[in-house]
DNA sequence: TCAAATGTTTGATC
DNA sequence: GGATCAAACATTTG
């Protein structure tokens, strides 16, 4: 479900409640949660006070006063302040503020703390809204294979998903199917200009809901509103009338216009 | 009944 | 060894 906008906004709508409070409990109702023993994670988060609260590509951390709270949204999760417990409740943390639900249906999300950052979350790329072009240029010209399946990789770089790939391809110009390392200079400034601009107006839109996402107050988002391919097979384009087409590259649902986006 | 869904990890294969 | 690709994970919805 969520990508960068919609954990951003997750982020952004969760702090004001947790910020500086204190972990009385944990409850865990699925193994799935967590990769390993979860009874690590109810014993390490009990009394610990929520320092900081950051995002990085489509990871959240607390930082505690000792160690690490780390959710991933996967597909379906939720993080819900003082919210309704339903039956994919699948972690719940008591503070001393108040009650914040991990609620995700295909549990494909995780909660687990961890006493220092682990290695695996260490290989995640640099963040889509603050890598720099040259950056982002140097690392597209170490890659073969096609851009659409780049984009989603978070080692290359974290926060982009389904959605805005699609949709900053689109608005870039380019085929989802484009050789990553042979795009010009010229269109990977469009690539990299319009991925900003559209997670960043994305996130003044509070994200898009599809399906699932909501914020921490249960509130959805308005950016589908204005998707331009993603979802829209089978629709004019908007700039060319040219019907959308949908393939599947990458084992992904992939939204381009065959006019606007040529091979 | 089948396909598809905002994502990542794992194990094969190039 | 590194990069890339498909399968698997779990559940709902159309």
């Amino acid at each position: 479900m969520p990508e960068l906008p919609e954990v951003e906004t997750v982020v952004r709508s969760i702090t004001p409640h947790v910020l500086g409070r204190t972990i009385l409990d944990v409850e865990i109702n699925s193994h799935r949660v967590t990769r390993g023993d979860f009874s690590k994670t109810i014993v390490g988060l009990r009394k610990r006070q929520i320092k900081a609260v950051r995002r990085q590509g489509k990871q959240i951390f607390f930082e505690l006063d000792r160690g690490i709270l780390y959710f991933h949204l996967g597909m379906t999760g939720k993080l819900l302040w003082n919210g309704v417990r339903s039956k994919y409740a699948r972690a719940v943390f008591h503070l001393d503020s108040g009650t914040l639900i991990f609620d995700d249906v295909r549990q494909f999300g995780r909660a687990e703390f961890f006493s220092a950052m682990p290695e695996f979350l260490l290989r995640t790329g640099p963040d889509a809204l603050t890598i720099g072009f040259a950056e982002f240029f140097e690392r597209l010209r170490q890659r073969s294979g096609h851009i659409k399946p780049l984009l989603l990789n978070q080692t290359f770089i974290g926060g982009v998903g389904n959605i805005y790939a699609d949709e900053s391809l689109f608005a870039a110009r380019i085929h989802p199917r484009a050789s990553a390392r042979r795009i010009s200079k010229k269109r990977a400034e469009e690539l990299h200009r319009n991925v900003v601009e559209i997670l960043r107006l994305a996130i003044r839109h509070r994200g898009s809901s599809i399906s699932n996402y909501v914020d921490a107050e249960g509130a959805s988002g308005s950016y589908q509103q204005q998707h331009n391919v993603y979802g829209r097979a089978g629709k004019p384009c908007p700039r060319c009338g040219t019907p959308i087409r949908r393939i599947v590259l990458g084992q992904r649902g992939t939204h381009y216009c065959p006019r606007c986006q040529r091979p």
